[in-house]
DNA sequence: TATGAGATCAAGAATTATTCTAAAACAAAA
DNA sequence: TTTTGTTTTAGAATAATTCTTGATCTCATA
């Protein structure tokens, strides 16, 4: 029985970052819902695989990560950072009740035209959208009663 | 001689909350350089005209404000988030060398309609770019020569 | 004007996510 | 196989923020 899928590790590879088994188990962590954890909901997921990975691991994996380009960190709100694999370009809702987090597809005209001062070198647009989730909103409308 | 200008004492109490000498020194702190202070720079220009202040205040303060609607807290980045005094809709634009903010206009047309779960309650678009400022992206050219 | 309730302030302790440090394990190159 | 550089790990350190608690202030009302 194979541990690792091998897309995962060619995703991996592929990025120019050496493979290692923690990189692969953070990595299958994110893959394996495709949520938006925070570093410390990674770290419990790899280590039910992994026992023995630490925590620092677990950040150096996900900078790694992140700096390869193979996953997205996310700053929806202060505290703890989140962690994205979806590489499609889109947008985050954040619930700023219960701080679920999820994917919002983005208009690709939305990737306006900017208007900024001469020489600025835009590398990357993040939309984050916030309010209730669904819910969240159906529990406030009831509570409202 | 006046200390306060009559107009912030105005936007404070008619958005709502108490008027304090210290939320009104800290919203000048704000409204007098209209850049995007983090909360220790705004608590050394509070600390400036009102030395008797303190950070957990500046800190109630910025909450306050930000609750009642008179200013926004802008998270760019892990680390410190910024305060922004300018309530007319615009977007971000963070240098991720030199850590500067400064605002982008955003196109009217941009606050298009997005799809999500029946049931979703949107508050508030947030639109954060990153990249160069000019400067920074001067820099790195010429060091590349 | 006196007084009581609630809001705000201040100092410092506590928390939390993250980053740093240094040593051991590992991997690839020479 | 030695060398060299990378990665992992545990634990210490850091930094921004939040919490706690007592003092102070404000406002409404007696
Ligand atoms: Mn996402
Ligand atoms: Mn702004
Ligand atoms: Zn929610
Ligand atoms: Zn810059």
């Amino acid at each position: 029985m194979k541990a690792h899928s091998a897309t995962s590790e060619d995703a991996i590879t592929s990025h120019g970052i050496r493979l290692t088994p923690q990189r692969r188990y953070v990595y299958e962590a994110l893959m394996e819902k495709r949520d938006h954890p925070t570093a410390s909901e990674v770290f419990m997921r790899a280590k039910a695989r992994m026992p023995s990975i630490s925590l620092a691991t677990v950040y150096n994996c996900l900078d790694a990560l992140t700096e390869s380009g193979l996953i997205r960190q996310v700053y929806c709100e202060r505290g703890s950072s989140r962690y994205c694999p979806n590489l499609v370009p889109h947008g985050h809702f954040f619930c700023k009740t219960c701080g679920v987090v999820f994917d919002v597809p983005i208009d690709p005209a939305q990737e306006a035209s900017w208007e900024f001062p001469e020489g600025t070198q835009l590398e990357h647009v993040e939309i984050t959208l916030r309010g209730l989730c669904p819910a969240c909103a159906q529990k406030q409308t009831t509570s409202l009663l």
